[in-house]
DNA sequence: GTCGTTATTCCTCATGTGGAGAATTCTGCT
DNA sequence: AGCAGAATTCTCCACATGAGGAATAACGAC
């Protein structure tokens, strides 16, 4: 920060940026923990009110860091789900399985405690979840029950990522993808177009 | 906190329960975020360094106000996994589903964050899932691939648990645990005692 | 020019964590 | 019993943090 100099900084000077950059390093040097606001402010020369103000909070400030917005899963979802339907369970899987693997693998044990950690994050999960990211797919299906469909292949998903990065349990999370799909698809075939027990 | 009278208080004077008590109603009052140390320790009569002294940081006050020790899930699993191999999976469902409807519904929400947030909670959560809460059900099942089925058990449970309770996902967070045992029930089933493909 | 808007800094507050030290109790020894 | 010293229990102080608000300077529309 220019020091004792208040108020707006001169035209073309970006700070947006620099922060976004520094706190691209901090978080990864870091961790999300143990990065501070303050010390991001202060590799981007930048008072700590200036992050605060373009970037609210720590936790915006860490999904904006990641730059989230340039991916986007439901494309890769929608695409592993053209092709017949046999095996599009097992399809859909590996599919969420090597997004993940390829691009979300390191930051997803930071990003689920932050989003955990805040209910504005968290009321937007199920949404995302259920209406964005398979709800298309389930649609086009032509079942019945298609929401109940879409909430059990949410379950499944959502505890084969859990188990695989967050809460890593042996000996499903070091299983290659191929095998997970293999073991896992089954499931969220069924629930996709098998019976299901009528209410 | 007595003012200016440092040291030791005279015996029979217990502070460790007035503390478990006031951070009791502080979480309950307040959830995790919104609660503080210090503000426990006012209502205890008593400094923040000495809820420190006995609970360390945070997290452990929080997991020791719930007195989480009291209920042992495993018993609960282990009655439920008694009975005929036909519909264990379903039994095993609906068993977890009602302790968590009965006894932890309301706090699960709060639980969770704090152990994602607490790397320490969070390395002892697969020890607890797979040895101590779904080891020994599997192994009384005889199958190969015991520790493999243990894993896809519990990947499927989280989701069930996380889509109900922490990230409520509709339709599924609100149907009856009959219901979610009927639906999830066959691919724990599975899981449990179905065929799986080769490695 | 003037005037509201926006971008930025500074200050304040309550928080979680850690350490130093004081008052009490406990332990071993005579 | 009595007493020195160690262990336990507890308070105070210090520090860096996240969050919010008030003040201030540059900008843009008119």
């Amino acid at each position: 920060m220019v020091e004792g100099r208040r108020g707006r900084r001169p035209a073309g000077q970006d700070t947006r940026e620099p922060v976004l950059a520094a706190a691209r390093e901090e978080f990864r040097e870091r961790g999300y923990e143990a990065a501070s606001v303050r010390s991001v402010a202060r590799r981007a020369g930048v008072d700590p009110g200036t992050v605060r103000h373009w970037f609210g909070d720590k936790t915006h400030l860490f999904t904006a860091s990641l730059g989230l917005a340039d991916v986007d899963p439901a494309a890769i979802v929608r695409a592993a789900a053209d092709g017949p339907v046999e095996g599009l369970g097992a399809r859909l899987v590996r599919a969420v399985v090597d997004l993940w693997d390829a691009d979300y693998g390191d930051t997803v044990r930071l990003v689920i405690p932050a989003v955990m950690a805040d209910p504005g994050l968290r009321a937007l999960l199920p949404q995302f979840l259920g209406a964005e990211l398979l709800g298309p797919l389930v649609r086009r299906l032509d079942v019945d029950d298609a929401p109940l469909r879409t909430s059990l292949v949410a379950s499944q998903m959502a505890g084969v990522l859990m188990t695989r990065y967050l809460v890593p349990i042996e000996p499903l999370c070091s299983q290659p993808p191929a095998r997970i799909a293999a073991l896992v698809g089954p499931t969220v075939q069924r629930y996709l177009t098998g019976d299901l027990p009528p209410a």
